[in-house]
RNA sequence: GGGCCGUUAGCUCAGCUGGUAGAGCAUCUGACUCUUAAUCAGGCGGUCGUAGGUUCGAUCCCUACACGGCCCA
């Protein structure tokens, strides 16, 4: 963090001059090996206590030493790849006394080659008997104590680097994430949906309601955004006659810092032209309960101490429903416009005079439903006011065809048959419009382009959202946002 | 934006009622050719987040700020 170098980086770099100044290079770039460490370990069941210690095939590895135990003329050394750690022994009678004063100026931290043959210690520990031995890349840092590890949050966010090296579970959370990503990917592909790239720079930032990020293109010299959404340019998609479309990428919301926001987060967006959204809430039950069943090995998953039922079918209520059955709310109050805007006054929700019992509905939700909604629950009927984009029920115009999915009390998906008339789009575009509030960067203007497109027809169609982000820290335990984002946005550090 | 908590050696942490700072690990020196948080002996390492204030004297009390965490909006 000081510029000025304390005594253990002066150390390590005198030590790397020394090595320098013997003719040995610090970042020699012509090291191959043979073999990852996970590949090694796996031939260990062959090696046995009565292996003699110079027989066998020789395998040459790289690795980073995590751990020296020096004994005067030997030493133990543990050296980890990315597949996995094994332990070295390296004997002076072995590799000779130059490269013994060699292995002499190693560090813990440095990355380093051997090749030897395999055998057991005393204590049956399948190890590699160095026969020769290389400094791959000198390290000027020192790692972090071997017991304790790295634990400072704010460290292990801003040198994700370090927590990597040193924290093996982060490295599987981030697999994790990796392969969540592959398989949703696969699953949509497998379906006959095809993976598209829309626009990140918007000049009308439409499709969800957020303060955009604004940036500005100079040769046009006009302002863009930053999307916060993909949906208005996938459903251009659609009218131009791709029937299944999908985009995994991120977002950007210029909001608050939690541990579930991030200002840039990662989204699948998938439509399927001529489905509903009751087809998305099995094709949802079926993708993510099959991608927890192939990441974690069930569909009954922990999250935080508690179980979580991800087996399919899961629970379906309507917004009214859920108000009734998980808060208690009387179903004539639920009904009655007036009482349930009074009522989400009364427990101190904000509701604009302009906003109606639908908001009203959403507030009193999110303040007493969501958060009980631990195994997996599709909540539907979402008022037609607080859903501009979403299609109008058939029986009940004041709701729309529309689901939000709850897993552990947080929002993970959000979805609705698509509104493709353009006239009521338009109607609805622009009455939100009219009641934003002082904030003109939330819908800044009507994307007229958009309403145009609808014109030329789009086929029925339903859309659904579901944050990557979320999805990951649910299957891998993990309490914040910034645990499943390898760089977590952070105030700049002084 | 508000409340609470934190910031001390490279890492993990102590530090009493205010009297100029400690441990373990890492590192350095020496011993040690089967260790597992190796062991033994000795050493080095600090602008106590930053800036002010109170005081004879501040890591400690007060104020502001910075960064982080948790909760709330």
């Amino acid at each position: 963090m000081t510029n000025e170098l304390n005594q253990t980086l002066q150390q390590r770099r005198q030590k790397a001059q020394e090595l320098l100044d013997t003719g040995v290079p610090l970042y020699a770039n012509d090291f191959k090996p043979t073999h990852r460490i996970a590949d090694v370990n796996a031939r260990g069941n062959t090696i046995n206590a009565e292996t003699p210690q110079n027989s066998g095939p020789t395998y040459t590895i790289a690795g980073r030493i995590l751990a020296l135990r020096k004994f005067g003329k030997a030493a133990f050394l543990k050296i980890q790849d990315e597949s996995a750690k094994l332990q070295i022994y390296v004997k002076r009678d072995t590799v000779g006394e130059a490269p013994f004063e060699l292995f002499k100026r190693f560090d813990i931290g440095d990355i380093v080659g051997f090749t030897g043959h395999l055998f057991r210690t005393n204590t049956n520990e399948l190890s590699l008997l160095a026969r020769d031995i290389r400094l791959v890349t000198k390290s000027l840092r020192p790692l972090p104590e071997k017991f304790h590890g790295l634990t400072d949050v704010e460290t292990r966010y801003r040198q994700r680097y370090v927590d990597l090296i040193v924290n093996p579970e982060v490295r599987d959370t981030f697999r994790k994430r990796v392969e969540i990503i592959r398989l949703l990917r696969d699953f949509l592909v497998n379906r006959g949906f095809l993976e598209v790239e829309t626009p990140m720079m918007h000049a009308i930032a439409g499709g969800a309601t957020a303060r955009p990020f604004k940036t500005h293109h100079n040769a046009l010299d006009m302002d863009l955004y930053l999307r916060i959404a993909p949906e208005l340019y996938l459903k251009r998609l659609l009218v131009g006659g791709f029937e299944k479309v999908f985009e995994i990428n991120r977002n950007f919301r210029n909001e608050g810092l939690s541990t579930r926001h991030n200002p840039e987060f990662t989204m699948v967006e998938f439509y399927q032209a001529y489905a509903t959204y009751n087809d998305l809430m099995d094709l949802t039950e079926e993708m993510i309960s099959w991608i927890a069943a192939e990441v974690t090995g069930s569909t009954i998953i922990t999250f935080q101490g508690k179980n979580v039922d991800l087996t399919p079918p899961w629970k379906r209520y309507t917004l009214d429903e859920a108000l009734m059955t998980v808060a208690g709310i009387p179903a004539d109050i639920v009904t009655d416009p007036a009482r349930i805007r009074q009522m989400a006054i009364d427990k101190g929700i904000k509701l604009d005079a302009k906003a109606g019992p639908g908001k009203a509905k959403a507030e009193l939700f999110e303040l007493l439903v969501e958060e009980q909604l631990v195994d997996p629950t599709f909540v539907t009927a979402y008022p037609t006011e607080i859903s501009p984009l979403a299609r109008r029920n058939e029986q009940n115009p004041e709701v729309t065809d529309r689901f939000e999915l709850f897993i552990t009390g947080r929002e993970i998906a959000n979805s609705f048959s698509e509104l493709n008339d353009p006239l009521d789009q338009r109607q609805r575009l622009e009455k939100q419009i009219a009641e934003r509030g002082d904030d003109d960067e939330i819908f800044p203007e009507l994307d007229e382009d958009f309403l145009r497109a609808l014109e030329y027809g789009m086929p029925p169609a339903a859309g659904e959202g579901i944050g990557i982000d979320r999805l990951t820290m649910l299957l891998t335990d993990s309490p914040s946002i910034r645990d499943v984002i390898l760089f977590p946005h952070l105030r700049p550090e002084r």
